[in-house]
DNA sequence: AGAATCTAACTAACTGGTTAATTAAGGGAA
DNA sequence: TTCCCTTAATTAACCAGTTAGTTAGATTCT
């Protein structure tokens, strides 16, 4: 038995079917399904293009968040993006540009949040609480994200992937290039303890991610609810004055 | 074959076999395999059960830690152990199992160093900040260990599964009990600034092992090796640093 | 008609897990 | 000592089920 990896996929092996060729929809749905409520075009529609591509980015970032790279299913995507699973192929050439895709949905909404602060004429120290601040609310808005994060930093094994590198160069090296800039004028003008940018950026991202991409796991072995507003609430001001006491004076 | 089950008839179809009951081992083999220069038994041994269930064990948590649950591939850590796939399934029921070994290895080695403190007479501050300690030296001398971790934590989705209740029972709750109440008293002393356990543990947790579990990502993107001994020797000073700037009164 | 959009059914390759055969060693009997 | 039987340890070959990706078309819009 497949555990982790098994999905029961029956391929309907004996139900019978009607000839290949003679099939047709039933009389009277003419490529209309209803569906929910509301009717949704079914059939070579050319209405909802994007509609159909959008579906199923969204459904890829939960399937990858869930289940990472390795474990997600295109078939599980097919399925939550209510599409046959060959239109993926259509819009996406294969499972890893699918997940390329989705990595630049969310390094991209990361990038267009925290960018602008960081290249703002805020003093250091408050460049670096709002810094911080939009990072987490970014986060907390889209608490899925982090798990897709998770991941691909933790894919690269040993060497980097091309896919990797583009990522890098592309999303982390300018907030590097920024943080490391603000961490010297901060220091230089006495705001902020001086810190090696090595150390504090995967410190921040720790502290903000961690708690999300675990939040899954603590709902479901403490009674609490860690994506309540109320907890959220909390943490974020938690996170904020654990950073404020750890590096400004 | 004369396989009474009759499963399987069509078994070593080519190749050409001696009688079965007379089959014997070559002429000065003996059990013996010469491989890389020193002499391993092979067959059928009694000698190194343990051994191979070593190797097994630590072949499984390279590749566990390298590609996740879902990524890890059997066939590969067989090849890795240098035993066959099929000694995996005689020491260890699937690969789940063999998981939950892997999982065993790694945080009871995190308890058995880290709960002795938690347990000890010493002052909340010198406490937290001695856990925060044996925390991160654990971590640096296994740094393959926070990708598994990280892995487990990710796994449970949606709902927990019987396994992770018992990883959580028998390893976190333990350290969460104790550190909740360290953090009490320290705040009750005045030694700590009054935060909430299910704030603080999981912000611990994140800045030590993010860090390690994004290593394999930053040595192939930056010039740095971040698990070069003087690398690590500065993050370590740089955490507890961190920490005790940030809760320490 | 022709292009864009969409689908049911299929397949090649892979992967977890099984099986029957095989080997070395220990123990007891002759 | 020698022979045989039992058992633990180990393996090559195999299989059933899964999965990414393809194919040959169908549908609808312009």
């Amino acid at each position: 038995m497949a555990s982790t990896t098994g999905r029961k996929q029956t391929r309907r092996p004996t139900s019978p079917r009607r000839g290949r060729l003679a099939q047709r929809p039933e009389a009277g749905e003419s490529g209309l399904q209803r569906e929910r409520g509301r009717i949704r075009t079914r059939f070579g529609t050319r209405g909802q293009p994007e509609e159909s591509r959008a579906a199923i980015l969204r459904a890829a970032v939960a399937e990858f968040a869930e289940y990472g790279i390795a474990g997600a299913r295109t078939d599980r995507i097919a399925q939550t993006a209510k599409v046959n699973k060959a239109l993926l192929y259509y819009y996406f050439k294969d499972k890893d540009a699918l997940y390329e895709a989705v990595l630049d949905h969310v390094f991209s909404g990361m990038r267009e949040r925290v960018l602008p602060v960081l290249e703002s004429d805020l003093e250091p120290r408050e460049k670096l609480i709002e810094y911080v601040s939009q990072y987490f609310d970014y986060i907390a808005a889209n608490p899925r994200f982090p798990r897709v994060v998770q991941s691909e930093w933790m894919r690269v094994g040993a060497h980097a992937s091309p896919q990797m590198l583009r990522i890098a160069r592309e999303y982390f090296a300018p907030i590097y290039a920024q943080m490391a800039k603000l961490l010297r004028e901060g220091a230089e003008k006495g705001q902020l303890r001086p810190v090696n940018p090595l150390d504090l950026l995967p410190s921040l991202v720790g502290i903000v991610i961690f708690y999300f991409s675990t939040a899954t796991a603590m709902k479901a072995l403490l009674k609490v609810d860690p994506l309540s507003k109320e907890r959220i609430a909390e943490r974020r001001k938690f996170v904020l004055e654990f950073i404020t006491e750890a590096v400004c004076l």
